[in-house]
DNA sequence: TATACCACTTGACATATATCAAGTCTCTTT
DNA sequence: AAAGAGACTTGATATATGTCAAGTGGTATA
């Protein structure tokens, strides 16, 4: 249950055999069916959601009814909704599995207490948010400046298996653009060629 | 010249009398008269810069020459190109200077090393790489979600300051629209009242 | 004091993207 | 096999925002 999660920290920071016993205790395992919910808009967020297998979206919903893709997660990252899990506030958030799911959550006292116990997680945490300030960079920089077409072929070269894996829809939202825009966007591009 | 830095890091770890002065070594100090720049785009960014006094800006060029606002930077906050910095790539930002600014510049090597020799530095910069990510998923949201007047309104509560400080041209930037589009909607807003 | 420059505003018009509505195709469920 | 649902496409039209161009007022500079 723990291959993913540890082969992912041993990128970062070598942990020696005490060291992950220790860590595992931290976690409590889940699984998550298709479509069910781990974290709904207005509640708190409990837990950071380590994926183990499946997917999972992180989305918020407009006056509308709109939704909006903040995240998609797969096997070897990370999920949560960082605001209401570290203030206590409720979430604007919703978090749930596109694909069934497997899990590991931490909450915040135990997150808290495993760097304390552990400090070299400090600076896995540290590395894996360096790494999440990069990307969510990446995609500001994209949205501001690229014009529809632009983005979604930004995202075709710099994450290929989001466009595979992540149906279009989904794609379209995570891009700011409908899903009507989207597939035109595809047939021009098929055009051009 | 540490005033306001240490003032900023004590809000989230404590330290010793040593452990300031050990810090104090790794920094440079250097001061920017307005415009001028930090890094230039195509240049590795060699500093993280934590802001002393005064006020800077990242942005990066498009294709027409436009401009684009990443972030704004005055006392108590860092800035850099985070993505160069870290892997030595290229700049794809050029930051410069608003207004006079004293900075502490740190190099990756000196920034690894302090992590090393004062782990408290470890924590700091997660905690602070936690609030980026907040932020940065804030605007990304608001880009994505709003229409160009709800996200100037969304500004103007949750940064008011930024209002007073920043140009209405570079404001515009920030948000992704045009300076005519916010002159207008400014306009809009007042009649409304 | 004159000059030039910059930030901002305003108007007319252009365009990218959204909206609404209908249609196709595939896959699942019965 | 039939029915329904979901994902995607396509067309007609609407709308928000961009573009271009001119004008105003303030402020720095010579």
């Amino acid at each position: 249950m723990f291959e993913v999660f540890f082969a992912h920290v041993s990128e970062k920071v070598t942990l020696t055999h005490e060291e992950q016993e220790k860590i595992k205790r931290f976690f409590s395992p889940k699984k998550l069916r298709k479509k069910q919910y781990l974290l709904q808009e207005g509640d708190v967020c409990k837990n950071m959601a380590f994926v183990e297998s499946g997917l999972l979206r992180s989305y918020n919903v407009d006056d509308k009814g709109l939704e909006h893709m903040i995240q998609f997660a797969w096997e070897g990252w990370w999920i949560t909704d960082t605001y209401s899990f570290l203030s206590g506030d409720a979430a604007a958030y919703n978090i749930d599995a596109i694909e069934d799911s497997e899990l590991l959550l931490l909450t915040l006292p135990l997150f808290e207490e495993m760097l304390v116990q552990v400090p070299k997680m400090e600076r896995y945490f540290r590395m894996l948010f360096q790494k999440n300030i990069i990307s969510k960079e990446r995609r500001l920089i994209n949205s501001i400046t690229y014009s529809a077409e632009d983005k979604y072929l930004d995202l075709v070269e710099s994450r290929p298996e989001l466009i595979q894996r992540i149906p279009q829809n989904l794609i379209a939202s995570y891009l700011g653009i409908t899903p009507e825009t989207l597939s035109r966007i595809r047939k021009n591009i098929l055009h051009k060629k």
